[in-house]
DNA sequence: CGGGTTATTGAGGGGCGTCAACAACCGTGG
DNA sequence: CCACGGTTGTTGACGCCCCTCAATAACCCG
């Protein structure tokens, strides 16, 4: 991990689509002024499950995973995040984190002190307000997740997942390619399957023309129909039922 | 549903194990004038998904299950609830239910008004600190729960399921004895497995003396043998690793 | 006692985890 | 440039777990 002298708040990319989205110049001004940069290589911990801390990581650039350990040894990845998601908010009455947050690429974040983080918003009711919205969101998205975990298939769940990756890498050409820095080992842990059985479900897909993939390199040929495999009813649609 | 005329809070038993076991005289007086009461029998829905509503309800008596509905029509019971514990506080920010919620046998509840409750803390943010909190709890304890779900065999998630049963019934006699009403079915609807593996998997902790089950009739002989089953160290224990 | 629901048990088959062999990829060094 | 070893990805074979269907038994309530 090597700390980074400062990022400008004022000029950050990610300051729209972040947790401090509606912040106001002034406010971003404290923000600014007290954090911390750090920049994390492939493969190293970013926060450790259990470990106390009074601040919160914004991810600037990369991709991270948010993981756990369970007691056979098996990990299990919760979700990926990207640049403007925000990591290790969740922690236990005693600030203890309750989760790992690991780069899964090179990763830059900046680590905000939760007191400052206070500062940033108009009162501690509209603080406190950002962070009950986000939990809800959290558990109400994890709660669907759950059930899909437990009722899928293999082949379902990869195409689930290849869905919420395609959801953080960006594609790299018009062509739509993503080079993915997961590997196929990863993408079990995001499934609770065998890397073995990520690979044939991949063939799988791709036998049906709905992506493209040898290696890290991935492209989603028919979104509309991988979301079908994933069992996801195509929402964008939103046609009446009448 | 019958509305139910008046519960006293003062007198009210499971008052110190609920959401307001921190709130003064005067502060329960709000809630204690403003609360409505309701009575479900089994098998009655208390709260619908995505249903609007601007109130919570806390269990007065009985046991109820909270609950989703997956594409499939395969139903997914998230949660028991107990005396004391609260429900429908969970939604999306226009205010729509995200979960269902069912009478398991004869429920009494009382439905309390998020501004009447809102009055009944100290403060703005003593009422949200309570929410932040319990969405805390939730969160870590979903995450636990969907990697065993995802990761244990039928037996081990059936245990589990034994310990949550056995966390919200109350043994009816010294005999250590509980009458669930919980069907194969809804058992099978907590572990995302079938009835069937149900029935074996409890024919199997019987034949290992760990449970004795016949029907709705469930004692769980030796406490620590099903924790274990169900893959949880014997925290109990707390012997250092020295 | 009879009819409906629920629980149990068996048989069959498919999905998937496991092991193993092989291929592909990648960086290093000759 | 090729040789190479290590990591990662792919594919096949095997066996077990568990889902499904079906038959029987137990239970509940009138």
């Amino acid at each position: 991990m090597i700390s980074l002298s400062h990022i400008n708040c004022f000029t950050c990319p990610v300051r729209h689509c972040s947790f401090l989205s509606h912040s106001s110049p002034e406010q971003l001004e404290v923000i600014d002024k007290t954090k911390q940069c750090h920049r994390y290589s492939k493969g190293q911990r970013i926060i450790s499950r259990n470990e106390r801390s009074g601040s919160v990581m914004v991810i600037y650039e990369g991709i991270a995973k948010i993981h756990l350990e369970a007691h056979r040894g098996r990990s299990f990845i919760l979700q990926l995040i990207k640049p403007g998601d925000i990591a290790g908010h969740l922690c236990d009455h005693h600030n203890r984190h309750g989760a790992d947050v690991t780069a899964v690429e090179e990763v830059t974040v900046c680590e905000l002190n939760l007191a400052d983080l206070e500062k940033s918003h108009p009162s501690f009711e509209a603080f406190q307000k950002a962070f009950i919205d986000m939990y809800r969101q959290e558990i109400m998205a994890l709660q669907e997740r759950t059930i899909r975990l437990v009722q899928m298939n293999v082949r379902e769940k990869v195409a689930d997942a290849l869905v919420r990756i395609a959801d953080v890498y960006e594609a790299e050409n018009g062509n739509g390619t993503m080079r993915i820095s997961l590997n196929r080992q990863e993408i079990s842990e995001m499934t609770g399957t065998t890397k073995e059985q990520v690979s044939r479900a991949l063939g799988e897909l791709r036998d049906l023309g709905i992506i493209e993939a040898s290696g890290k390199s991935l492209r989603i040929i028919q979104p509309v129909e991988l979301t079908t495999q994933a069992g996801m009813e195509a929402a964008a649609q939103g046609q009446p039922r009448s």
